[in-house]
DNA sequence: CAGCTATTCAAGTAATCGCTTAAATAGTTT
DNA sequence: AAACTATTTAAGCGATTACTTGAATAGCTG
């Protein structure tokens, strides 16, 4: 308990705990965390949807892994990783939430880039959940098909967005929809309620995504079928 | 909205939210966010009590700052620096959890250095408020004296560790005691803890520290003349 | 067991990081 | 306005990082 003691263990303490804020350090694998947040997935998948190398993404995936944010588990040929823990996705959620309340950038990029977003207010949680309730409104999953299979929010149908076009009159036009995906610095929905409301449809955008809602222990389901 | 535009979008985006993982990335600057956690501080007192260079802890202040994860005043001749809002403490927090939960090596520095805590059970913020409530229990602050100032567990009594041993007498034998500090990686309540039970006391720790028992919304009072 | 394939490792390079020392700045106080 | 002082900045270093390319590994599958 001398002094020099107690200095080295806080040097060490908080050198392990740098090892996760290190993994937290590049946004390549912030948004890997955000991919796997939506479901387990392989290396070569992850690679092609961040436009990276395999031996890339999979460097990233050991930092990932030593610092103890995901784990893997071997399928047959593959190697699928997914997030370690639900204090995982926490701490993910944790630090948007700062980036958004005390980054100026970030509300500079999304308004640059989805223009259409401030005009239209989205809808939140508690509200949909009330919606829900009375019936009010048909809730859209717009992420690829095996997102919504791995979990959803219960009740709501799945067109990824990339079928909506051609598939847009399995939607009946007297209802209010509510779009949603992988959470507010997702495209997806935006895109969506860009297209419904284009063809005429009354679509709104819930304001955050399904690991958001699931993490407020709002009801889920999942596809029994897969998985 | 083209491919591209929409690469360079998540790039950029991520890449900002990687910043603040960079700024949690250092275990030093870790230590900072803990201290400033309890009150806010100077430049130079911060030096002292990380055992570093002023230029060093200057440097490391411009990088949580430009996170936005701490924020600064001017006070007199002095600039005083503090966590930029709650919503950081949380995430320091749910990193904390993480490290707590995945990294078997946080443990393993725990019990290598404080060698009595396996032994005896902490007590949960649960049960010291029911304790509170029954009048079961004197809550004993051993933190410095002006991070009790700045704000503690209602009803809890200021005696600084470094003082305990002179002042001990002015607590009660007959009463249970529990101590808390800084949170669940300082040491300071340990050493309360063994010091009053070496004198006869009947004394137990708190699991966690202020700022958790703060975070739950748990009730606190704060020093009104200082401040 | 041999062949195949997804994944990991290793080496190399340009860029960045943490810390030190020394000088500059900015703001208060006298 | 001058002097002072807390704090920030700049330059420099050794160590580390992100990514690429090319080779190695491990473990199914036929």
């Amino acid at each position: 308990m001398r002094a020099t003691g107690k200095r080295q263990f806080k040097d060490e303490i908080f050198a392990q705990f740098a090892r996760i804020g290190r993994a937290l350090s590049s946004g390549r694998r912030l948004e890997l965390l955000e991919l796997l947040a939506q479901r387990e997935r392989g290396v070569e998948e992850l690679a092609i949807e961040t436009s990276q190398s395999v031996a890339n993404i999979s460097q990233h995936l050991q930092v990932l892994r030593q610092a103890g944010l995901v784990d893997s588990r071997r399928q047959g040929n593959y190697i699928r990783y997914r997030l370690a823990a639900d204090i995982v996705l926490n701490l993910w959620l944790a630090l948007r939430d700062v980036g958004q309340a005390r980054l100026a950038e970030i509300d500079k990029l999304v308004q640059a880039f989805l223009k259409d977003r401030s005009a239209l207010e989205a809808v939140t949680c508690v509200e949909l959940q009330r919606r829900i309730k009375n019936g009010n409104a048909i809730v859209l999953d717009v992420r690829p098909e095996q997102e919504f299979a791995a979990g959803h929010i219960a009740g709501a149908r799945s067109i990824p967005v990339a079928e909506l076009r051609t598939r847009i009159r399995e939607l009946p036009k007297r209802r209010v929809i509510v779009a949603y995906c992988r959470g507010p610095y997702c495209v997806f929905a935006d895109q969506a309620v860009a297209i419904l409301r284009n063809a005429g449809y009354n679509a709104l955008r819930l304001d955050t995504g399904f690991p958001e809602w699931r993490m407020k222990g709002l009801p889920v389901e999942r596809d029994a079928a897969r998985m």
